[in-house]
DNA sequence: GTCTATACACTGATAGAC
DNA sequence: GTCTATCAGTGTATAGAC
């Protein structure tokens, strides 16, 4: 596989556009046209064709996220007091901030319609891939919470798994949210799922009161 | 348009492989197979070709999400007591039983791979419905809770439509999470997302404790 | 209602010139 | 590195027989 600019541009291009309409929904035209040459070139970059393409792209692109998230972690970690909440608050924060740094995931479109499209082995090592860097991160978030022995009793027999995988759905989710939602306190993404990450550490009802 | 039910056949074959895959992999020969028929043969009962097609399953599929959802939500609401996490938790579990009961919805595969295949009216209508089967009786739920005050104080200021759009996004990938992670407590998806609501209403932190 | 046959466009992919 | 030319395969859709 050539390492050079021009192919660095067309696995950008092609990540772009797969991570926005999906793999079934893009043809290797589209891509070409983004680029500003023909279809039939892109094989000088990419000889194993689309799928490969595909499949080279989204790897990539798992992987920038497997890095971004742990370092986002960690570091809101380090910086953030001892208190449970505010440990939680902090790397949630963090993560969900990367998230909504990078193009759209669309995991479960890729779960649903992407990966029935590809050979059963392609597939497989794709969903790998996602799991081990998207799903193992956030749930450690989870999991380290859930040691702590300060959450609630109920609260803390729920899978990690669980919560990351909800946690995920929603920062995607956000992205597809009309703007005439966006009310006084929460006018950008950013602290829309700030607010929402405080609805998982908090609760929506005031305990106190009922 | 004819209706028979050879046709009913059809749209329902139809509307089960879209929720599955998506307008752009699933062709009418898919659908034909699947229905013993040749792909031609599609057209005696839906002569306007697969978009329409796509669009009528869509909307009808959408309008009885609406329908189930009022239905379940009111009759929670009647039986639940009046305390408002009780309240809650009663309507979005019957709310969220119901999303589990149909098939999956994957609407942002619709926002992101569907709709931008589509004409730009049929796209336009169908995301209208959308937005009034689903968003609206999920966000009336919260809508509601905020009204009687006893919410956390930052949990009122939350947009109704960004915790329905959550809850739809955390219910749907659900489907998606492997079985290994149903734990003790949880080991259907209807548990599953019980834990999630309880999550949702009291939060995941101990607030005596901390 | 379902079939065969076919038109027509598009897609992924290969070969070879420049 | 990018092009033109081309092909086989597949997709939607139409026409007309039964």
């Amino acid at each position: 596989m050539i390492e050079t600019e021009a192919r660095e541009r067309v696995l950008n291009v092609a990540e772009r556009l797969f991570s926005e309409r999906g793999y079934a929904a893009v043809t290797l035209r589209d891509i070409a046209d983004a680029l500003g040459i023909k279809q039939a070139s892109l094989y000088y970059h990419v000889p194993q064709g689309k799928q490969a393409l595909f499949a080279e792209v989204t790897e990539r692109g798992l992987h920038r996220h497997q890095h971004g998230l742990e370092q986002s972690i960690s570091a809101a970690a380090a910086t953030a007091g001892s208190a449970i909440g505010e440990q939680m608050r902090a790397q949630l924060n963090a993560a969900a901030h990367w998230l909504l740094s990078q193009p759209p995931l669309n995991l479960s479109r890729m779960t649903t319609s992407d990966m029935p499209e590809l050979d059963q082995e392609v597939a497989r090592q794709l969903e790998q891939t996602a799991y081990q860097s998207l799903m193992i991160p956030l749930a450690n978030i989870f999991r380290q919470a859930a040691h702590s022995g300060k959450l609630r009793r109920d609260a803390a027999g729920v899978a990690p798994e669980l919560m990351a995988g909800t946690l995920l759905a929603s920062v995607e989710s956000l992205r597809h949210l009309r703007e005439e939602y966006f009310t006084r306190g929460a006018s950008t993404r950013e602290s829309q799922v700030a607010q929402l990450i405080d609805v998982f550490i908090y609760g929506l009802v005031d305990q106190h009161q009922e």
